[in-house]
RNA sequence: CGGGGUGUAGCGCAGCCUGGUAGCGCAACUGCUUUGGGAGCAGUGGGUCGGGAGUUCGAAUCUCUCCACCCCGACCA
């Protein structure tokens, strides 16, 4: 590709409202551009990326087994009200009426369609096992879109079904998906952990989700280090500590603590670390009511954890400021589990600190040197909170070790929640009707594009690896348009690689090299080279990695067979 | 949805308080110079000042209203 003849189209600037770094150099490098709150075009450079993923990811599910079709977007309410989902999904459902006053959807997600085709066209257990899949366009109307591609509302998903006729079956088919998500994520080159996550309300048994580690991600995934143990942290027991609980030594005195509101305020004011103070979360119960639910003032509260707690409500809700003060007495930031008339319960580690620091459930005072049992009642303990680093591993040896990541794909077994309720069966051998057990996974296409480049950049762009760049080599001459000598050997190149299928970008610019050099660096292409008249007459090339410190100067009459050997997979043979 | 904020040229912004008919930088276009890390000079084009209503001789500016977009939303107890 020449760039005359492509629309490269970055931007000096980074556009304000862009927060997150994937987003500031998708719209930067001119991969992407913006209509509406979470709606997006993909630009020719942003749409070459995109394909890339879906190219790999539909080789591998071809090769797993799976068949692919094309659903529609536009689906009609009758099949969810079927599966009884028309009224469970919220807002995020886009909801829609056509000229005939017939209900319909846009999809954001389709199991309700490939239940209808399953139904329709599969009538035997001999058809069985069997895999649909799709790369479609998917809406969810999210609440709050950010984060460019990241979480929009229209956004590309490849998501596939499977069908077996008993249980066995199902893991089989769902163990041939891990494995083929396995091979497509280290096919895209990309450093990611699958975990085993929480089912949440899709229902089913088990169910992984596979993480792009970065900083910014939204997940914490807890992982041993030695044992091979791996989960979303909101899924990950915390193993009560081994220790007993510290011996009491002094008596429970109540001290002044004016403007101490966070467990970090106390912490420093009262010169105790922040594991002897306790915190007090005050939730919303079942009844209407409150609950207390009591931490270590370095831990944090895990809402799944809690909801799942007897007489708490679900989902998890803390409770509104005016109804803890006008039940307690008190504000928020002086509450204590000491002397507080409500049914409490308190983490495995926080019951085990002796002379520990509490809200006094009065303003402005705290206990310092309080202790479970002999201050207050024996706690009823519970795991509520998330685990941290260095907590042992439930389930395998070592200790867990906590990052962060960004969910790109998500496996699960349904079951035969939806091939029952929308009547979809098959005939067993005894000529039996039976309800398919389904396993679904998804993976986000354009999610994975943004999550590739929050985990490779630098500071001059996006660095991609090979397996997902929109083009492999940049050729940058120097006075393309003014040197004979320059054009003809970048001519010869160019036409080399055209001609080997590499995919090669040509910046024949009539522009400053600055310019074409920050240009390719923001578009992260993975191997550079520049030839100049300088450099031509010395009888030399440059070449540079997109993440090598600094360029090699290499001799001329080596440049067919350098580029060949970058590119053995894409060379002629011979 | 609740709270806060912003809408002025493709992008980033000033002007608004104190009303007088719109400006800067980048980008674009033309010409000349320049050519190894986001050039210089000269010139050109481009704006319903988010929409509507009102006040006024006169509104980007004041008032009302609608819309769009952005940020924050529980770890604080």
């Amino acid at each position: 590709m020449r760039a005359s003849r492509f629309h490269l189209a970055t931007l000096k600037e980074t556009p304000v409202d862009a927060e997150i770094i994937s987003h500031q150099l998708m719209l930067r490098a001119g991969m992407i551009r913006r209509h509406a709150a979470g709606i997006y075009s993909w630009l020719p450079l942003g749409l070459r990326i995109l394909r890339k993923v879906e190219q790999i990811i539909r080789e591998e599910m071809d090769r797993a087994g799976a068949l692919e079709l094309l659903m529609p977007s536009f689906q009609p309410a009758e099949l969810w009200q079927e599966s009884g989902r028309w009224d469970q999904f919220g807002p995020e459902l886009l909801r829609l009426r056509d000229r005939h006053d017939r209900d319909a959807c846009i999809g954001p997600t389709h199991e309700e369609i490939v239940t209808d085709i399953f139904r329709r066209e599969v009538n035997s257990y001999r058809q069985l096992p069997l895999n649909f899949y799709q790369i479609q366009t998917k809406f969810r109307d999210e609440i709050r879109p950010r984060f460019g591609v990241m979480r929009s509302r229209e956004f590309i998903m490849k998501d596939a079904y499977s069908f077996d006729i008993d249980k066995e079956g199902m893991q089989r088919s769902y163990d041939i998906m891990d494995q083929a998500y396995i091979n497509i994520f280290d096919r895209f080159g990309l450093d990611y952990r699958a975990v085993s996550a929480d089912s949440g309300a899709i229902g089913g048994s088990t169910s992984q989700e596979f993480h792009v580690l970065a900083d910014s991600g939204e997940d914490a995934i807890a992982f041993s280090e030695q044992g091979d143990f791996a989960a979303n942290i909101e899924t990950v027991e915390a193993l009560p500590p081994r220790i007993e609980r510290s011996a009491a030594s002094a008596e429970m005195q109540t001290v002044d603590t004016p403007g101490m509101y966070t467990i970090e305020d106390l912490a420093n004011g009262l010169g105790v670390s922040a594991q002897q103070c306790m915190k007090t979360l005050i939730v919303e119960a079942e009844d209407g009511g409150l609950v207390a639910l009591v931490l270590r003032g370095d831990h944090e509260l895990n809402a799944l954890k809690a909801e799942r707690l007897d007489g708490v409500a679900s989902p998890l809700r803390l409770a509104q400021r005016e109804q803890i003060t006008a039940t307690l007495g008190s504000d928020i930031g002086s509450i204590g589990p000491i002397g507080l008339n409500l049914k409490t319960i308190v983490d495995h580690s926080a019951a085990v600190v002796g002379d520990f620091v509490c809200g006094a459930n009065q303003d402005d005072k705290h206990f310092i040197n309080a202790n479970w049992g002999r201050d207050c009642e024996e706690p009823v303990k519970a795991d509520i909170r998330n685990v941290v680093d260095g907590d042992p591993s439930p389930g395998s040896t070592g200790q867990l070790k906590i990052l962060r990541g960004i969910e790109v794909g998500h496996i699960f077994q349904l079951g035969q929640k939806y091939s029952e309720s929308m009547q979809a069966a098959v005939l067993d051998e005894n000529g039996k009707g039976i309800a398919p057990f389904m396993g679904c996974y998804g993976i986000g296409v354009t999610r994975v594009v943004a999550a590739a480049i929050e985990q490779n950049h630098d500071a001059q762009g996006i660095i991609w690896p090979a397996a997902l760049a929109p083009f492999q080599l940049a050729i940058c001459p120097i006075n393309y348009h003014k040197s004979e000598v320059v054009k003809q050997a970048t001519d010869d190149l160019y036409q080399q690689c055209l001609t080997r299928g590499l995919e090669v970008f040509l910046d024949d610019r009539a522009l400053r090299p600055g310019v074409i050099f920050s240009d390719m660096e923001l578009i992260g292409i993975p191997h550079r080279i520049v030839l100049s008249e300088r450099g031509i007459t010395a009888q030399q090339f440059e070449y540079k990695g997109r993440s090598d410190d600094s360029a090699q100067e290499l001799p001329l009459d080596e440049l067919k067979t350098f580029v060949d050997k970058l590119y053995p997979d894409q060379c002629a043979p011979g």
